[in-house]
DNA sequence: TAGATTGTTAATCGATTAACAATC
DNA sequence: TAGATTGTTAATCGATTAACAATC
């Protein structure tokens, strides 16, 4: 094998979907969610102004975001039928079948997402993990097995899974991911704090905390910042 | 209190710290993983070029996203010092003084948060939780106590509490919010998969497992798509 | 019908990149 | 000095928004 290897944050070489932006395609979640809530409360239809409100979005783009999803067009005036728009979004999305995947890394957060019970939603089985601990292997957490890091190759090829999921500490992931790679697993989903490095052919979402807080505090630091020029404290 | 509430994904109205874009804020903790690897390995400076490189990213786009963080300025030729590039991304991003944050919900996923012991790094200190569950309450994890819910306003306003931190199921988290807020919470750390409505004065994010498979979900299916027309798979 | 709402094309806005002068 | 690299201003690119015709 030959990759032209370097890290790659998430600006996947991969082409997009069809004209979607992956900023769109973040929102269409968001939607999903919404809609779903709506048609539990026993509504019908709704308009993207509606939808546009709630989630502090511009109608427009509301618009254009469902433009990519629906295969039937809203009605004017009323607006998209809620039940069509769930399931164009649910297979937008690739939610309604279900992709099997592996876990390296059975260790507290490992456990956590291999009990979470919420990922069938999403369309994403987690079949098995894989650690080095002994302690760990051939246990079995929420029903599925623990196996030793070493089969975890041939059970990938055996088993056809693309997508894997790491949660090991963050010195132990490039080198976790280099053997997913290698196993053929086409999709990663890197919970650990670490830059990995991929061929450009291997799709890599990482699931930065670091990030998402540095924004948040950025944020916050604004905030401090601006009632310090006013009232201390929001509780009158 | 009066709020103009409305749902806001993450497109804070809260006002960006002068001039550094979001997605400048989100490469920052990458930039800072990597330059504590090369300090690691006993480089003293560095250059844009080879950030760039490495992160996938234009040169262009490193040195500008480092002038919003530099205080000293980089040699010509030689590039960044490593550590006081370091210390200039810690010192923006808040790394370097430690904001006191509460937890709601200490399920399995609060469990997992509250036993990081990587969020230091981050400037985050989860000093306590809070939960609805007798099972939970008064117990401890990794040292931090477990309150009952009700105590969370007092807790939050006594410690002067600024971060929130929510890990309840989804059908709970807006109830959560709306008692945060009202605490005097003004960031929002939310886990919860739910669309949360928050004033525009909090700043909120999510961290929205959903919209991150979307995105790779997406990126596999276009991988898969590719791979069809040509080979099957990477292992020769 | 009148008016709300869709869907699409054109304009705007913001972020990234290109170009280039300054400098060690 | 020559050349690599910085820092900044101008150009480009992409995503969001505005405008508007179509339609139920």
């Amino acid at each position: 094998m030959d990759f032209d290897k370097s890290y790659s944050g998430e600006k996947a070489s991969v082409p997009q979907k069809s004209g979607i932006s992956r900023a769109a395609m973040q929102r269409m979640p968001g939607y999903l969610r919404y809609l779903k809530e709506k048609s539990k409360d026993g509504k019908e239809y709704i308009s993207s102004v509606a939808i546009a409100e709630y989630m502090k979005l511009s109608a427009i783009c509301v618009k254009k975001d469902l433009s990519f999803a629906t295969s039937s067009s809203g009605k004017p005036k009323v607006g998209f039928n809620i039940k069509d728009l769930i399931n164009d979004l649910e297979k937008l999305l690739g939610f309604d079948n279900i992709t099997d995947a592996i876990l390296v890394g059975a260790g507290q957060l490992g456990k956590t997402l291999l009990s979470y019970t919420g990922f069938s939603n999403y369309g994403l089985n987690i079949v098995a993990a894989f650690d080095k601990s002994p302690v760990l292997i051939n246990t079995k957490i929420n029903g599925k097995s623990v196996y030793d890091l070493d089969e975890m190759e041939s059970f990938v090829k055996r088993n056809n899974i693309y997508l894997g999921v790491i949660t090991v500490p963050g010195q132990f992931a490039q080198d976790v991911c280099d053997h997913m790679v290698k196993a053929g697993i086409k999709a990663i989903w890197n919970f650990a704090p670490a830059n990995l490095v991929v061929p450009s052919s291997i799709a890599l979402k990482n699931e930065d905390m670091a990030a998402s807080l540095a924004v948040l505090s950025n944020k916050l630091k604004e905030i401090m910042k601006n009632d310090k020029k006013g009232n201390k404290r929001n509780d009158e």
